[in-house]
DNA sequence: GAAGTGATGTTTTTT
DNA sequence: ACATCACTTC
């Protein structure tokens, strides 16, 4: 932000024939498939940049996106070329976005403005909590299992009522020796909206509801946003799609929308995402004019990577008809490594960075270590450690996620929302202040009987003597928090609460390593939200301030109109503020580090040298995967993600046998590593050195000797051509 | 109400 | 291997 002024160059001239169609064409329903490494997010900011430039309101533009990370990387690339004022586009992660809004609207559908939102953890708690309260057998109802169907339902749009209405998901139940689930659903949504909280989904299906029963607020909203744009839009599941065209189709709109995705990185089927509605979109908007453009040039990684990815993701049953290509030169060869256990592995991927980092001078941070499974890390720590390389681990427990900073957590989110139950039950009794599980059980058992919160229950009914003094002494410190809440900024509030609670006392007694480490991590919470009281970033979103006119309701909580306008420092405030963060966003801190991480955090990243890792049969493609053939595919395509993060320098890696849930076991290699021609591998890779049959997609026509005495077999492709995985004589090395 | 013991089940996870 | 959790025992 050093130029106020806005920059006059001219953007497009960065752009290729067909970005620059892409990023031009505002009018009317737009697709953009765009291959990895294309300029997609390049085309999105300098889309959004041409409309400003133009003359267009960034208020009135609305960018979806999936994480807060890209959200923020994507206003800052149109600040770069608009000025500050491409900080007011509304771009954002659906969820934090519709909260937004929901924030505004919430009178409408009798919830609180200064909602509470549910975290998976605390998702899960009610789940089980209603789950023993039923009775009902732990095996039949693991609380996992139904946490993601009722996941799944509100992503399909179906609520508590619909569900028994529906003769195959009733049937299905009853299968799966679940009879009851529906009624655990209808419990579980009441429970969350007498607590004044909504989970990860209801904030979208909340919105969803608003706009199906509010055709005032609706139109309000279709008037705000003249300009929508969705990305990663493979990774949309029907109800975000719902909500999208809810946005965006009415009689009279102008269809002004543009999705940008590929659906061959679609990796989060497993969790509703659905390629679908790219498929839809396209017959959707064809009756106006849907405008297709396929960004197929791709500007990251060299040829043989390139055409590995392709190769790889070929054997997938459908796809969007596109053709990747890179014109970076051949490149490197991929090479392969074989281990034979684990731990080997891990050396020789160590040893092949230690090479790349001498020949090619490559730093730290241009190379990450990808595996499937977050517990694969642990071998690659420890010679990362040996070789005395910097490294850095994503994944695996989130800072928001430990126990002490969801203590102290959930103190602050009772201040403000008294109703939240999942907040009392995690802190009525820690510290200890003798109020024990058949108490709770009690008042839980009240508070449903009586469709009251839990809170309500503590001030109503009968306890004993002892319990009813001890009870009444929290809810005075939690009263006591509320209005300490009203007059004073996050930070002055939560020192106060970690006090008054006894919860740094009570971590003080610990004087373990870990419990130091998680007084460390009280400190470093505070550390944070100081940080938040102090920086004078100012969030306007243009609602409600000078810009668009309308008329909102002012947030009750902290008087001013827009809930997370500029200067609320009030704790109300920063609990929105941290509700949908996650750790990847404030990681920050530069530095020259080894990229550690599962594939799937992956996506989006690119990295000179990529090592691919625990190419095994079962591993990756994950066992879990096997039942389904949308199961494999999506396991390729997640291979294919891999692949293509890797611009220079791709290693594949694989281990004979390896430690797995306490025992070593043997895997063969994975069917993926066959369906790469040999012609992109490096001379020295050990292919096709399986003794298992293989169990790919392609039958085993005969086993051959292959030219440097590796014992491979030959492939039969669906399309029925035989291919022989190692090139021709001749076809060597590259070195 | 706490502390200890044995059985159990293991992917990925933007929000 | 490891964490979680139901259940026992003090």
């Amino acid at each position: 932000m050093t130029s106020p002024v806005p920059q006059q160059r001219n953007y497009l001239d960065e752009l290729n024939n067909i970005q620059r169609q892409a990023a031009t064409q505002i009018d009317g329903p737009v697709l953009v498939v765009a291959g990895p490494g294309s300029g997609k997010t390049r085309v999105l900011t300098y889309r959004i940049a041409h409309m400003i430039q133009s003359g267009m309101a960034p208020w009135e533009i609305m960018a979806l996106t999936f994480t807060n990370k890209s959200a923020k990387e994507m206003k800052e690339r149109i600040t770069k070329v608009v000025g500050p004022r491409g900080e007011r586009v509304w771009a954002g992660t659906f969820h934090s976005l519709f909260a937004k809004i929901l924030r505004v609207e919430a009178e409408h559908i009798g919830y609180p403005s200064n909602f509470t939102i549910y975290d998976s953890d605390d998702t899960k708690s009610v789940v089980t909590a209603i789950i023993n309260e039923m009775n009902l057998n732990k095996e039949q109802y693991n609380a996992n299992t139904i946490k993601s169907r009722i996941s799944s339902c509100k992503s399909n749009l179906i609520t508590p009522k619909m569900y028994v209405t529906r003769a195959d998901m009733m049937e299905d139940d009853k299968a799966a020796k679940r009879p009851f689930f529906h009624q655990i659903y209808e419990k579980y949504v009441a429970r969350c909206k007498r607590s004044g909280a909504m989970d990860f989904d209801d904030l979208l299906f909340r919105l969803y509801e608003l706009f199906q029963n509010h055709p005032a607020v609706t139109n309000k909203y279709r008037q705000k946003f003249k300009y929508l744009m969705v990305d990663e839009f493979q990774d949309t599941n029907h109800l975000q799609y719902s909500i999208v065209k809810k946005f965006i189709s009415y009689e009279g709109s102008p269809r002004n929308i543009c999705v940008v995705g590929d659906d061959a990185q679609s990796i989060y089927a497993f969790r509703g995402a659905t390629i679908q509605n790219i498929l839809d979109y396209e017959n959707d908007f064809k009756p106006h004019g849907i405008r297709i453009f396929k960004l197929e040039q791709n500007y990251r990684s060299t040829e043989h990577i390139v055409q590995a990815a392709n190769e790889v993701i070929s054997f997938n049953r459908n796809q969007i008809q596109k053709t990747i290509f890179s014109d970076k030169g051949e490149g490197q060869r991929i090479r392969v490594i074989r281990a034979i256990t684990d731990s080997e592995e891990g050396k020789r991927v160590a040893d092949a960075i230690m090479e790349q980092k001498n020949r090619w001078h490559l730093a730290n941070k241009e190379i990450a270590i990808l595996y499937r499974t977050n517990a694969q890390s642990r071998v690659f720590e420890e010679w990362m450690r040996h070789y005395n390389v910097q490294y850095r681990v994503y994944g695996g427990m989130s800072f928001y996620q430990r126990k002490e900073v969801k203590d102290l957590i959930a103190y602050l989110r009772l201040a403000i929302n008294q109703q939240d139950d999942e907040a009392l039950r995690r802190v009525i009794n820690y510290p200890k202040r003798a109020i024990g599980g058949t108490t709770i059980d009690k008042i839980a058992a009240t508070a449903d009987s009586h469709s009251m919160p839990m809170w309500k229950v503590l001030t109503q009914v009968d306890f004993p003597a002892r319990t009813r003094s001890a009870i009444d002494h929290f809810v005075a410190m939690i009263k006591d928090f509320s209005e300490k809440a009203k007059s004073h900024d996050a930070h002055v509030v939560a020192e106060y609460i970690a006090r008054r609670s006894g919860l740094m006392d009570e971590l003080k007694q610990d004087t373990t390593v870990e419990g130091i480490q998680r007084l460390d991590n009280i400190t470093s919470l505070l550390d944070g939200i100081k940080t938040f009281v102090e920086n004078d970033v100012v969030e306007d979103f243009g609602f409600g301030i000078a810009d668009s006119g309308l008329e909102d309701a002012p947030n009750p909580q902290s008087g001013i109109r827009n809930p997370e306008s500029a200067m609320d420092k009030s704790l109300a405030a920063y609990l929105q503020n941290i509700a949908l963060m996650t750790d990847q966003d404030d990681q920050t801190k530069e530095g020259d580090y080894v990229t550690l991480m599962s594939v799937h955090s992956a996506k989006g990243l690119e990295f000179k040298s990529v090592f691919i890792t625990g190419l095994e049969e079962q591993l990756f493609p994950s066992f879990m995967s096997f039942d389904t053939p949308e199961g494999l595919d999506e396991e390729r395509r997640l291979f294919y993600v891999a692949i293509t993060r890797a611009e220079q320098f791709l290693t594949l890696s694989y281990a004979a046998s390896r430690y797995r849930f306490g025992q070593e076991r043997s895997n063969p290699p994975s069917r993926f590593l066959d369906e790469i021609n040999m012609a992109h591998l490096d001379a020295s890779s050990p292919i096709g050195s399986r003794s298992a049959a293989p169990a790919g997609k392609f039958e085993r026509a005969h086993a051959h000797a292959a030219p440097d005495g590796w014992f491979r077999t030959i492939k039969k492709r669906r399309d029925g051509q035989l291919q022989a995985p190692w090139p021709a004589a001749g076809g060597g090395a590259a070195h």
